[in-house]
DNA sequence: CTTGATCCTCACGCACGGTCAGGTTGTACG
DNA sequence: CGTACAACCTGACCGTGCGTGAGGATCAAG
C-alpha cells in the first residue's frame, strides 16, 4: 500500500474543496502550475503543488487578492508583516465605507415604515434628504438631533410637526399684508418660529445654523416643507432683528 | 436670457460629477437613454434626463447594482421598502463576514509582529493555525481564553510556555522506559500536564476538549508543537486514569 | 479656414471564476 | 475486446462598473 505520491485535478478539488474550474484559473495564471501531465496531457498534481495550494487557499481567505498571493509566495524575502498591515487597512477602510452604507439604509428604512405605500418618488425624495442631512450635519449633531426627538417623544414631535403649517401660512399671511419684519406682529411670529426650531434641534445654535445653511443652499426643499424663497428671508430678517 | 433646455455630455458630467464614460455606459444599458440626438449624432440631455441621474446617482450611493436601480426606476408600483430592507440585508451580511476577517486578519497581526523576521513559510503556519483555532473554538471560548491570557499576564503566560518541553521531554522518557498510564510517576506527570493546561484555558472543560479535539484531528500540527501521536495517546490514557 | 475641445463608436482590460460546448481519455464491466 | 460513463482537456463567453485608449467626426471660436 504505497502512499500516492501525484493527483488528478479531480481528487485535488476534492480534497481542498475547490473547484476543477479554480484550478484550471489558477494554472491559467501561473499561481498554480501542476508539477506534471500524463501523456494525454491531464495535469498531475505532486505533494508540493498540494502544500502551495493550501498556501493558496490561506492567503485568499485573508481577502489577499490572487495576484498578491502569488508575488508572497513567489518572493520568501517579502515581508509579511507589511502585507497584513496593508491588507488590514484595506479590509478596516472597507468596513468604515459599508457601515456609513448601513447607517444611510437604516435611516432610509425608518423614514419608509413611518409612511406606508411609499411610491418610488416619494422614496426618491427621502434618499435625496437623508443624502442632503448627512451632508449638512456632522454625526454629532446627528446623534444630538435623536437624543432630543427622543426626550421630547412621539406626542410632543407630532404636536410641533403639526404647528408647522399653521405659522407659515401666519408668517405669509403678514408679508402679504406688507407688515415689515420689525412690526410686533411679526415679531411675534418669529419668537414661535424661534421656540419651534429650537424644540426640534434641543436649542443648539450650531444645529439650527446648519439646518438654515442646508435650507438656504436648497430651496427646492425648502419650497417643498412649505417655505418658498421669499417667506425664508422674510422670516430671517425678523429673527435677525429680534436678536439685536 | 433663455433656461436651457438640454445638455451635452460633457455639460452633464460637469454638473452631476459623472464621467462621460460613465454616461456612455448607462446609456449602452439603457439605464439612462438621453431625450434627443444632435443631428450628428450627439447624445442631447433634457431636463427628464438630468432628474432621472439624479435618483440614479442617489440608488448608487445606497450601493444599488445599476440593474436594480433600472428596475425600481422604471416600475413606479415597486415596493421600496423591500428593495430597502433587502439592500440593508445584503450590507449587514457583508459586514458580517468583512469582519470576522478583520479579526482573523489582528490576531494574525499580533502573532506576527510578537515574532521577529518572520518568512513567509512561518506566516503560512501562523494563517493556518489561526484559522484552525476559528475552526475549534466558538467566539464565547476564544474571549474566555483571551480574558485567561490577560488575567495571567505575560510573565507567568511565558513562563508557562516554557515549561511545556521540559514536560514533554519526561513523559516521553518515561514512555521511553515502558512505565504504564497508572504508575504513579506517570501520573505525577499527568497532573502537572493538566494542571498547566487549565493555567491556559481558564479551567474550562469544554475549552480544553476542544484543544483536545484539534490536536487529535491535526497531528501534523501536534507533531510541530513537540506531541507526536504516540506521546499524545499515552499520556491521555494517563490523564483519562487519573478521572477515574 | 484652422485649431483645439468635445464628441462619436468600437473594443480590450480588471478579478474570479461559473457555465456551457465539443472533443479526448481513463476505467470498470460484460 | 467493445462499450458505457466518469473525468479530463481547451476555448470561449458571462457578470460588475466602468477606465483607458484608438481612430475618426463635429463643434465653437478666432
Amino acid at each position: 500500500m504505497a502512499e500516492q505520491t501525484h493527483w488528478t485535478i479531480g481528487e485535488l478539488a476534492k480534497q481542498t474543496g475547490m473547484t476543477v474550474r479554480a484550478l484550471h484559473h489558477y494554472d491559467a495564471i501561473g499561481l498554480l502550475v501542476p508539477t506534471g501531465r500524463s501523456a494525454a496531457g491531464h495535469r498531475r498534481y505532486a505533494t508540493q503543488d498540494i502544500v502551495r495550494l493550501q498556501h493558496i487557499i490561506s492567503l485568499k481567505q485573508l481577502g489577499f487578492p490572487l495576484a498578491e498571493a502569488k508575488t508572497l509566495l513567489d518572493n520568501p524575502d517579502f515581508r509579511p508583516d507589511v502585507a497584513i498591515r496593508w491588507q488590514l487597512q484595506r479590509v478596516t477602510e472597507h468596513i468604515r465605507l459599508q457601515e456609513d452604507l448601513r447607517r444611510r439604509l437604516e435611516a432610509l428604512y425608518a423614514a419608509v415604515t413611518t409612511r406606508h405605500e411609499v411610491t418610488v418618488d416619494q422614496l426618491i425624495q427621502i434618499i435625496e434628504v437623508t443624502m442632503m442631512i448627512d451632508k449638512y450635519f456632522t454625526p454629532d449633531q446627528l446623534a444630538q438631533i435623536r437624543q432630543q426627538a427622543d426626550q421630547l417623544g412621539p406626542a410632543k414631535i407630532k404636536k410641533g410637526e403639526e404647528e408647522w403649517p399653521t405659522l407659515i401660512a401666519q408668517v405669509r399671511s403678514a408679508m402679504a399684508q406688507g407688515l415689515p419684519p420689525e412690526s410686533d406682529e411679526v415679531q411675534a411670529l418669529a419668537r414661535r418660529w424661534q421656540a419651534l426650531v429650537a424644540l426640534f434641534t434641543g436649542g443648539h445654535r450650531d444645529i439650527a445654523a446648519a439646518l438654515e445653511r442646508m435650507y438656504a443652499e436648497n430651496p427646492d426643499r425648502a419650497t417643498a416643507f412649505g417655505i418658498e424663497d421669499p417667506v425664508r428671508q422674510y422670516i430671517g430678517q425678523a429673527m435677525a432683528h429680534s436678536r439685536d
